[in-house]
DNA sequence: CATTGTTCTCTTTTT
DNA sequence: GAGAACAATG
């Protein structure tokens, strides 16, 4: 252990041996805030003698906690089974176990967005609404806002006159379902923490408690927190107010910057040194966020070399700022690169497309975090919702997305009928029951009475056949792919592939977890809801990654590009209305920056494809913000045979952006003549009217022209 | 009454 | 360029 602190500085040393009081750690980003973490939970264990189960560290994804495990693991030996969860799965785990006293049953179901989606949408189209201004997905939004009191359903009658009986029709739909949706499961988690018994237990039971990105976490992440580790002070929470890019998600800033405040005696650490990425990358990053109002302002500095300029491409359009990115990431793959050190960010998800069309044509392998995950597809999500008929008695969402997927005949018509025997009869197979009873047309009956055959012989199923075997027999006995052929001839086969995916995916986690029958699929539903990234399997590591610029917070690469830096795009249109949305947005450039450790590649196109047609763009704000002498532009290489020009489209650094102007605060404004290396140690050679020619340090200059 | 074809809208970020 | 609402067909 001792030897293991000899690697740290004297800040994170004092971070990871600190624990007479609660204890904020401020973490720049690249210092170093990983090790730290880890480093203390190890020093918990191995010093202080901890018991490894009872330490409670939580963190924004799954993902995160895995790492986070893997790396205490590699610390301290298979000998540690610390408990790494995010706020979610813990609420999971407090409910499973005590979801009785909220007025649930144990196997409660978890909704995702689209469970939620469609759900909204039936209770508007019931409503009879009008669906222009009741848009579902909006209304989702609203609801989960409101749930974490960013406002109350009354605040909003002004745009939607109806959206306190939505809310409440949702809520008992909800309850009627025996289903939480994703804030449900905080706020149930909290509501159990408020009696006292169960807040004593737990508290009792942690020795400390770890939570990171803080600056992430909601009102009710904090007040679940704050039970956990009350008139204790063992706790420690980790953050950076500048990495601060949920707040539209309930996430409040005031919960870092107030911590001293919530609890006593708290001690505060800042992290400030970076080690993570070269000079010129942090000059821009720290030159970005300082425009920034709402922050309490630090500035990392680093030891590291200046590094190469920051790259820029102005493409002609998003196919040909694809190609530009693509054909660069060759480049290094020539060199010798590895995939795995190279990443490509944009700001929506929809962004990835054109980049993957252009990776696929050179013939580069890659993996997307994130996106559209594997559990949201359609054909996965048809698929398990038979599996959760089977499971949950009361699902009536996806009993209704079974109903008539594949297509056997019952419409419009007939889902209206379940509907209204679903308010008095609560079973699901109860309810086909009383519908066959009460259908008149032979087909339907039939159709029915066959889909009823179907979930019992699947609940027969669940024990003796082993769930690969499962997954296999639902998708035959309700003809799935020949339903899939018919509706997708285009990709039907990747469908199907896909869903022997998920039979694969189910088998190893039951031989992996040593469960089977209800309990196993019970556990692999809530887990899958939970988990954001597909690729938790499949960890090849020779890829190139792809993602937005949210999911990577918490990432380095040596390489990275971020693409689409266009007003509207990146800042979002959405959040443009307010300076508090902009700077959330200026948050998520600084963190898309400070992922990178070599090099920065920044790009725009000057036109974009947004739904079927073209259309114009302007540079991003936040390209001004990266001062210039950082910058070198890259164009593209003007081939001269018709040959090069059809097949080689190269891409060469041709134009070095030099600042032209400076400003001292001692001899005035300058002219430059010279400039010798890059980032803030470069030398400028420069000439000012009252001093003649002067060489001085970029440090103390401010480029202005 | 269900299915098929057609027009129209919509896209931020995620547990 | 997808998915849902709407209209025409079988």
């Amino acid at each position: 252990m001792e030897s293991l602190l000899k690697g740290l500085n004297p800040q994170q040393k004092k971070a990871v041996t600190y624990f007479d009081s609660p204890l904020l750690i401020l973490a720049g980003a690249g210092s170093g805030k990983t090790r730290v973490i880890t480093y203390k939970i190890a020093y918990m264990i191995e010093k202080l003698r901890y018991k490894p189960e009872r330490i409670l560290a939580v963190t924004f994804t799954n993902k995160a906690a895995k790492e986070m495990k893997e790396r205490v693991e590699k610390l301290v030996g298979n000998s540690a089974p610390v408990l790494v969860s995010t706020f979610h799965s813990f609420c999971v785990r407090l409910l499973r176990t005590h979801s009785v006293r909220v007025g649930y049953q144990p196997n409660f179901l978890i909704l995702d967005t689209d469970d939620k989606k469609r759900l909204v949408r039936e209770i508007i189209r019931d409503m009879n609404l009008d669906s222009e201004l009741y848009n579902p997905s909006a209304i989702a939004s609203v609801i989960s806002n409101i749930k974490n009191g960013l406002y109350s359903p009354e605040s909003m009658t002004t745009y939607y006159d109806r959206i306190k009986d939505i809310f409440e029709i949702y809520n008992k739909r909800l309850k009627e379902n025996n289903a939480f949706d994703f804030d449900d499961l905080l706020i149930y988690g909290r509501e159990l923490l408020k009696s006292e018994e169960l807040q004593r237990k737990y508290s009792d039971f942690f020795q400390y408690v770890l939570i990171d990105e803080y600056q992430d976490t909601n009102r009710i992440q904090y007040e679940i927190a704050r039970a956990l580790t009350k008139d204790k002070g063992n706790i420690c929470v980790v953050g950076d107010e500048d990495q601060c890019i949920y707040t539209w998600r309930g996430a409040n800033i005031e919960n870092i910057l107030s911590f001293e405040k919530d609890f006593q005696n708290a001690k505060i650490i800042k992290l400030e040194k970076n080690y993570r990425c070269t000079k010129v990358i942090l000059d821009a990053a720290n030159a970005v966020i300082e425009n920034n109002k709402l922050r309490k302002g630090k500035k990392l500095y680093t030891d590291n070399p200046a590094g190469e300029p920051i790259r820029l491409y102005v493409a002609e359009s998003d196919v040909d700022e694809a190609r530009f990115v693509s054909k660069t990431v060759k480049q290094f793959l020539k060199k010798g690169v590895k995939p795995a050190d190279i990443a490509i960010f944009y700001r929506t998800n929809s962004q990835s497309r054109v980049v993957e069309d252009a990776l696929r044509r050179e013939g580069i392998s890659y993996k997307i975090v994130g996106g559209l995950k594997f559990y949201e597809r359609k054909e996965i999500k048809d698929i398990i919702a038979y599996l959760r008929v089977v499971l949950f008695e009361k699902d009536t969402i996806s009993l209704l997305r079974i109903l008539n997927v594949p297509k056997r005949g019952l419409g419009s018509a007939v889902e209206k009928k379940l509907k209204e025997i679903l308010q008095q009869e609560t079973s699901n197979i109860g309810a086909l029951k009383l519908l066959s009873d009460e259908l008149r047309m032979e087909k339907q009956k039939k159709a029915i009475e066959d889909l009823i055959d179907i979930v019992e012989e699947i609940r027969k199923k669940l024990y003796n056949l082993k769930p690969y075997d499962l997954i296999k027999f639902i998708t035959v006995s309700i003809g799935y792919e020949k339903y899939l052929r018919k509706e997708h001839p285009e990709d039907w086969e990747s469908r199907v592939e896909n869903i022997k995916e998920l039979g694969n995916t189910i088998q190893e986690f039951s031989e992996r977890e040593k469960l089977q029958g209800e309990d196993l699929y019970l556990e692999f539903l809530s887990t899958i809801t939970l988990s954001s990234d597909q690729d938790e399997l499949d960890e090849e590591d020779e890829k190139v990654t792809l993602m937005t610029v949210h999911a990577s917070k918490g990432l380095e690469f040596p390489i990275v590009f971020i693409t689409g830096l266009e007003e509207g795009l990146f800042p979002h249109i959405k959040s443009l209305d307010t300076k508090e949305e902009i700077e959330e947005e200026r948050r998520l450039f600084y963190v898309a920056i400070t992922r990178a450790k070599r090099l920065l590649s920044l790009s725009y196109a000057k036109k974009r494809r947004s739904f079927g047609s073209y259309k114009d763009t302007r540079k991003s704000r936040f390209l001004d913000e990266v001062p210039t002498h950082l910058i070198k532009e890259v164009k593209r290489k003007v081939a001269k045979k018709e040959s090069e020009r059809r097949n080689a489209i190269d891409f060469e650094v041709v134009q070095k952006k030099k600042p032209k102007l400076v400003f001292h605060q001692k001899f005035g404004k300058g002219v430059v003549k010279r400039v010798e290396g890059v980032g803030e140690s470069a030398k400028v050679t420069a000439f000012f009217a009252n001093y003649g020619e002067k060489t001085i340090v970029m440090k103390f200059l401010k480029v202005i022209g």
